[in-house]
DNA sequence: TTGAAATGTAATCAATTTGATTACAAGTGT
DNA sequence: ACACTTGTAATCAAATTGATTACATTTCAA
């Protein structure tokens, strides 16, 4: 199984808001972007603005972000927009057998083995920020243009 | 989405080769300490077998580790339970719109930052032997018989 | 103040995945 | 020959995903 793209998703969506800043950046055209419905859209960004990373308001067009584009990191997005929940990043098996010494042990062995991996690859995301998926991104498309 | 239970099942499995290496281990001995169906048991030793980590064969009860304790990493029983393809622990939206700057490059900009991530919580992975498993259930079940 | 436009949110739906279960062919040893 | 086990496929209910539709609520301008 794969995490949910609600994630990448989310990371586009910051993006977009900080490359087109100076345009609206309504949920239709953020959806025309990311090619998705836009009430996809207004979802994702209920749980960004939710976790105070983006500001949009009922009734009125377009969002912006609310905190600086170098102080989201991609595990802010990740945490956001809850395709992982707490320390459930590998689901273990429920009732196995407590009469067998593996059995009663195995949860409470691997539990914090799983976590630590976990917790290895959430650190990795808080390494990355907005504003370096934005700079990446200028560059591509510079190195396109000429 | 949490990651299948295969991993922690397969990480049950060949602790309780080691664990019960004196009886037989059986597809359904094995599924009485999981707490599951025996034909689940059997699927998933299949895999574990075609990635050379345990003996099977047809006909004869039991299964044994085809390599020592120590030299197999949660890492490989991961791979070999096929919980997660290659590179698609994160899993990114699908047709983003060519004709935006963002939409066009989002793809490449994300796609070698979820796999670093991805690469750093294998790494963890790992770093931890089915040695280490046994180890710290032979601890739990000491302080548990004091 | 009326109405157009946008967000917030819930409900529904098809597609996919998971783990359980059943069934049975094929291999093994007594 | 027979009992037992593994290998494997098919089926099934439950859960999750993303898309879609619908509509209440909010905002603002005419």
């Amino acid at each position: 199984m794969s995490i949910s793209s609600r994630f990448a998703v989310g990371v586009h969506i910051l993006t977009l808001l900080e490359v087109n800043k100076g345009g609206v950046n309504s949920s239709e055209f953020i959806a025309g972007s990311v090619n998705t419905n836009p009430a996809v859209i207004r979802k994702i960004m209920g749980m960004l603005k939710k976790s105070g990373l983006i500001n949009v308001r009922p009734g009125i067009a377009g969002a912006d972000l609310a905190k600086d584009l170098s102080m989201i990191t991609l595990l802010d997005v990740y945490k956001a927009v809850n395709v992982v929940q707490e320390k459930e990043l590998f689901s273990i098996h429920e009732n196995p057998n407590p009469e067998c010494p593996v059995g009663r042990n195995i949860q409470d062995t691997i539990g914090p083995l799983f976590s630590s991996a976990e917790t290895a690859m959430e650190k990795a995301l808080g390494n990355v920020t907005i504003a370096d998926v934005v700079k990446d991104i200028s560059k591509k498309e510079k190195l396109n243009t000429v």
